[in-house]
DNA sequence: CTCTCCCT
């Protein structure tokens, strides 16, 4: 990083207020201060450096190619040794690197050390625990365990058991929800075990394998034991599971709960945990047997809870305000706010850094606030600056979305703001469609926000809410296997022997038109049967870790001779977020323009009716195989060399998969048109129940935006521009192709008739995602399929009986898209949502509605 | 005219 701050990704209305702010500072300076005003010595000691809150950010080009955000600091092994040696970059010319490999082999522990990693196990909360619970897992076999932050039961309870020797007959397997968790504790009991990682304690998570037959305490992903249960369904390998973190209800951890109730059935040897914060306990006990319940306490700091007495509706300005009077008032300690998302995240920084400068004025000795952002999308080098501590003197504030209510632990935090919204997806089983919204969110996830104030010492939570309101939340987070599309989960479970999917235990069941619309799709795409048992090709698709639109096409693509670029196209869409949006207007502007320019790149070489985003993601990944994978090149077209770096590994292992499948991987030749648009029919085959026609309509009833902009622009006006609504074919929706799409770039050129789409998502209106042109003849597959399709005979019940009166109809429909649809039926939709005004204030009603719907009844009166 | 978050 250059020792000059670099502010090109500034606006130059910013680099200007930047420079002001300067000035002002530089007058305020002691010599310039009267002496009453004068600051006392010790903030002499260190000048003010009030910069703009962007300033703590890098720009884009300095964003470091982490992997992954995970550190993993592996402890070199002979065989790396010898493979770094001839690298001289590491050896002799990184100082600091060498550095750190010299501390890191200091640090192995000595014995003294490993005495004191002995006291602190044995003062651990759970520690207490120990035998009655080693008694308890040795009489039953399921037992619960609750236990609060700091018990130190994430830890401990696979280490007491391969002391007890539960180890000795197989391995004890503990899954965490995410990669950095299970990365993490694997460590960390590495650590305490004084062994390598990968040796007796390792980890498993994609790309990421550290264990050996050696290892007898494995961490891994839900996700990665499901995949486990794919291959070897009576997990024999393993002697104990312990699912950890099981309040957090991940789809994948509630598969497993469904998965090993039947496996216990048929292994009487093997033993299971659930481990959790606070959950139901009752609930889960009853629903593994009775089994018994473990209570563990915790060990964290008090937080003090503040309500206010009025409710309040603007949230972020109310988080502002609280921010800034924390930072007048109280002592030290950092702030966390939480808010919804992006670009909530960035006023509230804007607002922060102008608040900041108003109090200056007032009181210039005031210490500074360092403001940091923090979200998913944020490039890692980004992010990490929510982990360096803020200078001495000054006092940081983090404004995040709910990322840091779990996955990412912010040191240092004291002050919790909690406004009581999160942005969350929701599945409306009438319309089959995803939503995005911001909704209260429940008690549980407000406790667990105030618990990130008492991490290292007492805190404080500011809710920005009443008591009653706090008390009319719903009490925990409706589980995420009710809010989402099921068809991966349910191909993984038909491929595992599960016939019956309406049938299965679930802890939580989501509503069964939800299981049926899924197996409906599944049956689509040729995965089932008419009968719904799984098909070749279903088999094959389960295999393969993609969502089964991609699956199929991955198949499909094998059968029409185009798997190397279907292979690209499909880890690229794996991918989320690809295209990097920096936090500026003009920043946005230039990554927009790149993304125009590969588009238009190829536009001339791919036929019109079939352009789109996946022409132009593959075009991408295939430029940056051409500049050997540069990070220079990634940087030009804002896209993070982290995320192609990961849709290679992808591709690696897809690559893979197609090959122990033995799927043809024998690709036809072509000219660069040709190949394009066999891979779109290949693509179409797994995305073609995603269909919809363009919605054409007199320019005088577009939207007054769009009027405007045509009567403003002779070139836009003459190519009749489009304002890409289109009629979604399944139930006669009315959506727009994503802002954020190529085929909405390049306003040139025509919208083709015939689109697939990736996902459709509802957030201010209903956006498509990904779109690609497609030939209406390719759609044509459809009505055949229709023919056979038997709901009832599909799901294996009289689906009456499983399906209230009320969604009866859409249960039984065979109308997953209909390619001959009636364009009357659009017009209707549009009249009906014409007035854009009245709109807006219907979705602002169904949106109260939706709040209130997640309260209890008592709010009824 | 956009942009919660994990995972194989």
């Amino acid at each position: 990083m250059s020792s000059t701050r670099d502010h090109s990704h500034l606006s130059a209305e910013d680099q200007i207020k930047l420079e002001e702010w300067r000035k002002k500072r530089r007058a305020r300076e002691p010599d310039n201060v009267t002496p009453e005003l004068a600051p006392p010595p010790k903030a002499e000691a260190q000048p003010k450096k009030r910069r703009n809150w962007r300033d703590h950010l890098t720009s884009y080009d300095e964003v470091d190619n982490d992997e992954d955000g995970i550190v993993v600091k592996r402890r070199p092994t002979n065989t790396e040794e010898e493979e770094r040696i001839p690298n001289e970059n590491v050896y002799s010319g990184n100082e600091k690197f060498k550095q750190d490999e010299e501390r890191e082999l200091a640090e192995k522990p000595t014995k003294k050390e490993v005495m004191d990693i002995a006291a602190v196990r044995a003062n651990l909360p759970i520690y207490s625990f120990r035998e009655d619970l080693i008694k308890a897992v040795k009489t039953g076999q399921t037992l619960i365990v609750i236990g609060e932050t700091g018990s130190g039961k994430s830890t401990q309870i696979s280490q007491y058991l391969m002391e007890e020797g539960f180890a000795d007959r197989g391995v004890i397997g503990i899954t965490q929800p995410r990669r950095v968790g299970a990365v993490s504790v694997a460590r960390r009991v590495a650590e305490e075990c004084d062994c390598d990682i990968g040796d007796m304690v390792g980890y498993s998570v994609r790309f990421g394998d550290q264990t050996s037959p050696k290892t007898k305490i494995k961490y891994m992903t839900d996700g990665v034991l499901l995949r486990e249960c794919l291959l070897d369904p009576m997990l024999k390998r393993y002697s104990v599971i312990i699912l950890d973190e099981a309040h957090e209800r991940s789809v994948n951890t509630d598969i497993l709960f469904g998965l090993m109730k039947m496996t216990l059935a048929k292994r009487p040897d093997l033993k299971l945990l659930i481990t959790s914060a606070t959950l139901d306990q009752g609930k889960f006990s009853h629903y593994f047997n009775n089994s018994r319940v473990f209570f563990c306490p915790g060990r964290s700091y008090p937080v003090d809870i503040f309500y206010l007495d009025e409710p309040n509706k603007d949230y972020v300005d109310k988080a502002v305000r609280t921010a800034i009077r924390i930072h007048e008032e109280e002592g030290k300690g950092d702030i966390l706010i939480f808010l919804t998302g992006q670009y909530e995240i960035e006023e509230a920084c804007n607002r922060l850094e102008k608040e900041m400068q108003k109090l200056y004025k007032r009181k210039p000795d005031m210490q500074d606030l360092v403001i940091v952002p923090l979200y998913a999308a944020l490039p890692p080098g980004e992010q990490s600056k929510v982990f360096q501590p803020a200078p001495t003197g000054t006092r940081k504030v983090v404004v995040a979305t709910n990322i840091a209510e779990t996955s990412l632990t912010v040191e240092g935090v004291v002050f919790v703001i909690d406004p009581g919204y999160v942005k969350q997806t929701g599945f409306n089983a009438t319309t089959g469609m995803e939503s995005l919204e911001v909704v209260y969110i429940s008690q549980v996830a407000a406790q667990q926000r105030a618990g990130r104030g008492g991490r290292t010492r007492p805190g404080k939570c500011y809710r920005l809410y009443t008591k009653t309101e706090y008390d009319n939340l719903i009490p925990s987070t409706v589980p995420e296997i009710q809010r989402s599309n099921l068809c991966n989960v349910i191909l993984t479970l038909k491929a595992m022997g599960v016939g019956d999917i309406l049938g299965f235990e679930f802890l939580d069941p989501p509503d069964p038109v939800l299981l049926i619309d899924a197996m409906k799709q599944l049956f689509f795409l040729g995965a089932l049967q008419p009968d719904g048992s799984l098909t070749t090709v279903g088999e094959k698709m389960a295999k393969f870790p993609l969502d089964p639109k991609f699956s199929r096409a991955l198949v499909a693509a094998s059968e029409t001779g185009c798997t190397r670029d279907m292979l690209s196209l499909v880890a690229m869409l794996s991918i989320e977020n690809i295209f990097y949006r920096p936090s500026t207007k003009e920043g946005r502007a230039k990554s927009d323009d790149k993304r125009r320019e590969l588009f238009e790149d190829i536009s001339g070489h791919v036929p019109d009716e079939i352009t789109g985003d996946h022409v132009a993601l593959l075009y991408l990944y295939d430029s940056w195989l051409d500049s050997h994978k540069d990070n220079k090149f990634c940087n030009e077209y804002f896209v993070q060399p982290r995320h192609m770096k990961e849709a290679d590994d992808i591709r690696k292992q897809l690559h893979e998969i197609m090959e122990t499948e033995k799927l043809s991987l024998s690709d036809k030749k072509g000219r660069y048109s040709e190949r394009m648009e066999r891979l779109s029919l290949a693509l179409c085959q797994g995305l073609y129940i995603n269909a919809a026609k363009r919605f054409n309509r007199p320019p005088e009833a577009k939207p007054k935006h769009l009027r405007e902009k045509i009567n403003n622009d002779e070139d836009l006006a003459h190519n009749q521009y489009q304002d890409y609504t289109y009629v979604v074919m399944n139930r006669g929706q009315l959506a727009l192709v994503h802002p954020q799409s190529a085929v909405l770039l390049s306003p040139q050129q025509q919208a083709p008739e015939w689109i697939v789409y990736g996902d459709l998502v509802q957030t201010t209106r209903v956006f498509m995602r990904t779109v690609c042109g497609v030939k209406e003849e390719w759609l044509e597959v459809l009505h055949e399929r229709k023919k056979d399709l038997n709901v009832s005979k599909l799901v294996g019940r009289d689906v009456r009986e499983v399906v209230s009166s009320l969604k009866l109809a859409q249960a039984v429909s065979t109308e997953i898209v209909d390619s001959k649809y009636d364009e009357s039926h659009a017009e209707e939709a549009f009249a009906r949502r014409n007035d854009d005004a009245k709109v807006q204030a219907a979705r602002e009603r169904a949106l109260q509605r939706r709040k209130q719907q997640q309260q209890p009844p008592q709010k009824k009166k």
